[in-house]
This record gives structure tokens, sequence and C-alpha cells, in this order.
DNA sequence: TGTACATCAGTGAACGCGCGTTCACTGATGTAC
DNA sequence: TGTACATCAGTGAACGCGCGTTCACTGATGTAC
């Protein structure tokens, strides 16, 4: 029962989506080849229609996921001054919301992925690399533009950096710990929160004039 | 061929170190149990006289990794003031390090296993959050005496929680662009302990007097 | 202190399951004329 | 525009390998007397 080009791009749209959910939920070793094609309603006999392996297939999760980080990312620095909503200031308190840690299929890829993505497929790995260049280029504008009048000296790249490496890590430590201590992982994603918050208004403030 | 008793202790001591070291170099999937019995020079049948299962093994590993982890932050708390090499100053340099980065088995266990915690079994996610615990005790402590003469007001309690999440989001990006992108990655540990010294030095001013 | 027996750490083969990958087959789609 | 044939996405069974776990066995150690 052979069906449509455009039906079949889509079965594979439907895959790397559900890998790109089910990797960050179980890890990459956590889910097998069938339970991926069933996600997205296939039998796994045709995975290789598709895909030359598993381990391409994760290449390609990888780089949807992070697309649509950077996507998100973007729009905050894109998004006009004065829209609170798509703040940086509200997509840090997002990013470190229980909420979010507690999103197991949509956290954070560059989280998820990060402590495996040395043992991956060189594919793998530059894709990630290429998705967080283009994520911190995204978190510079942000950060940029929230400081002051869109300057962008190498400072602001190197406390962007700073900033996200403090989100990254509370995150990281939150969740390992969010099953057994739920008040430590509360702590974490509050002092780091309030870190960055207080380094915002102190910079900003010694910007003005 | 009956063993001594203490031989035989020695034998599990050696599978618990070899297994922490393994684990964080190739994840917890990543290694077999005879490759494991076979660090220790031991053959994967008599793994079981040991361990209940490999998940047991995995808590005993995580505990054994974190324990140096605790103890190595914790010389740092204990150091008599003036002591350059166990300065906290000193310690997050090393942690930030492009060596520190590369050291396959013997990274951060909270960064190593931070991924995966969620995913292991209880009595796994029972000791990291007890290592956490302990381990961020001693940051707390190490701070405070950096900072002044070792107040130790909550605030330090955050500052203490916020400067380890940015050390630990800064390996995890760092080691996960390591190999496509050597540059990005020295950038993100270099950032990200220009930050902490630049905080730190703020924060010693402020305080004075 | 000796002696006899039970214990148990270690060995290596085997079991059984899950998973990545392959394969023969189907039949509707795409294409050449 | 029709017709005939090739293509190829999907199916479901099968292969083969690796790995966690089990098991029968060994023989030196530990222990009861």
């Amino acid at each position: 029962m052979r069906i449509t080009k455009q039906q079949a791009g889509e079965n594979r749209e439907r895959v790397v989506a559900a890998a790109a959910r089910l990797f960050r939920e179980r890890g990459f070793d956590g889910v097998a080849v069938a339970d991926l094609m069933g996600a997205a309603g296939l039998t796994h006999g045709g995975f290789y229609n598709h895909f030359g392996s598993k381990d391409e297939l994760g290449a390609a999760a990888c780089a949807h996921a992070l697309s649509q980080s950077v996507a998100a990312i973007e729009a905050v620095a894109d998004a006009k001054p004065g829209r609170k909503d798509v703040s940086l200031g509200d997509y840090r308190r997002r990013y470190l919301s229980r909420k979010s840690r507690d999103a197991k299929g949509f956290r954070c890829p560059m989280v998820a992925f990060g402590a495996d993505v040395s043992r991956q497929s060189a594919a793998f790995q530059e894709q990630y690399a290429d998705g967080l260049r283009r994520y911190l280029d995204g978190f510079v504008r942000a950060l940029s533009a929230e400081l002051g009048e869109g300057r962008a000296d190498e400072g602001v790249r190197a406390q962007a950096i700073a900033q996200f490496s403090t989100m990254v890590g509370a995150v990281v430590l939150a969740r390992g710990v969010a099953a057994a201590d739920p008040p430590l992982s509360d702590e974490i994603l509050a002092d780091a929160l309030a870190s960055l918050e207080r380094e915002t208004a102190a910079e900003a403030g010694s910007r003005e004039v």
C-alpha cells in the first residue's frame, strides 16, 4: 500500500517529532525503534525507508528540538521592547520554573542531551553545536536589548553565556533531586533565578548615564 | 577457590570504583556487567555475589563518586585561610579548566549523572540527593570563608547554589560542544569563570566595612 | 591445637529477552509512452 | 487522456547480537567440635 509522497514526508516528520520528545524523556537508549515508529502510528519495519540508522534519527531529532529552542529565544530577542510576556526576564522565569523542570518530554534540549552528546555520533554533535551557537546568538541579542540601547560589546556575550550556564546548571541539579528532595530542587531554581535577576538589575543600573 | 573475606571486600570495592569511573565515562547503559567485573580483574559470573542487580551497583557507584566530590569541597572549606592552592578561587579555576572538562572518567559526578538521575532507581536518586546536599553544605562554608569573616547568612547559601549552578551548566555545555566546536567550548568555560570571579570580587568589596 | 564439614567467592557456560536491522511481500502511487 | 509498468512506503516476520541474570561446579576459607 504505497502512499503519497507528501504523506510519506509527513510521516517522517511525525517520527522525528516523536523522537525529539521521547529521547528527551527517556534517553537515547531508553527508546526502541519500534516505540518511535509506534508513536507516529507506524510499524517498525518501515523505519529504514526514512533513516539509515537509529543514530541518524538521533541527529535529526536533536536538530528538531534545538531549532524550537532557537526559535523561542529569537522571539524574545526580536520582541518589541515593553512586551512583558516575551521579555528575557519572563523567559528566565519560565525556564527556571517548576513546571518547566517537570515537563519531561519538552525540556530544554541543551540540558536533556547535554550529558550524552559526547557519546553520540559526530553528526549529532554537529547538530548540537550548531544549535547552541544559534541559541547563544539569540540570547546575546535578547540580553543586549534588556540591558540597554542595543549595545552589544563583547562583555554582553560573556555575560549571556554565564547566565545561560547558570540556567542550565540549575535545571540539571533541580531535576536531579526533584524526586528525592523536592524542597532542595525548588530552592535551586529559586536561588539561580534570584541571582540572575540581581545581577541584571545591578548591571542595568551601572549602565545608566 | 574461596578467598579471604578481606579480599572479597577489596574486590567489591574495586568493582565499585571501576563502576564510578566507567559509568561517568560511558553512561549507565554503555557499560556491561562483564566490563565492570573485568575492570576489577574478575569474571562476570561472580557479580551477584556482591550486588543484587546492576541498578544496585549503580547506586553504590553514585555514592562512591559523590563522596569524593564532597571530600574535595570540604577540603577547601576546612583549609586554613591563605592556602592558595586549596582556595575556592583555585577550586573554581580547576573545575572550569579544559583539563577537568576532558577528564572523561573523573568528571564531576553531579554533571555526569545529572541528566540521567531521574531515570535511575530510587536508591540511586537518594544517593545523588544526599551527595548534593552535603556538597552544597561544603560549598556554602567555602564561599562563606572566602567572602568574609565566616559569615553564613542565608544570602551566602543562595549565592553558593547559584555559583555552583553556573559551574555545572558551563561544564555541561562546554563538554557538549568540546568535539564539534573547541573554541566555543573554551569560551564557555572562560566566560563562566570570569563571571564568577567578577561577582565574588564585587561581593567581597561590598562587604568590607 | 587438629580434624571434618559447611560455606561461599569465583568461574565459565547457558538462558532468555529486547532491540537494531534485514527481508520478502503488498499494493497504491508515480511515470513513461 | 489512458494504459502498463516500475517504484517504493508500509507491513510483519525473522535474524543475530549483546547483555542482565542464573546455574552447576570448584576448592580454599571459616567454623564447630
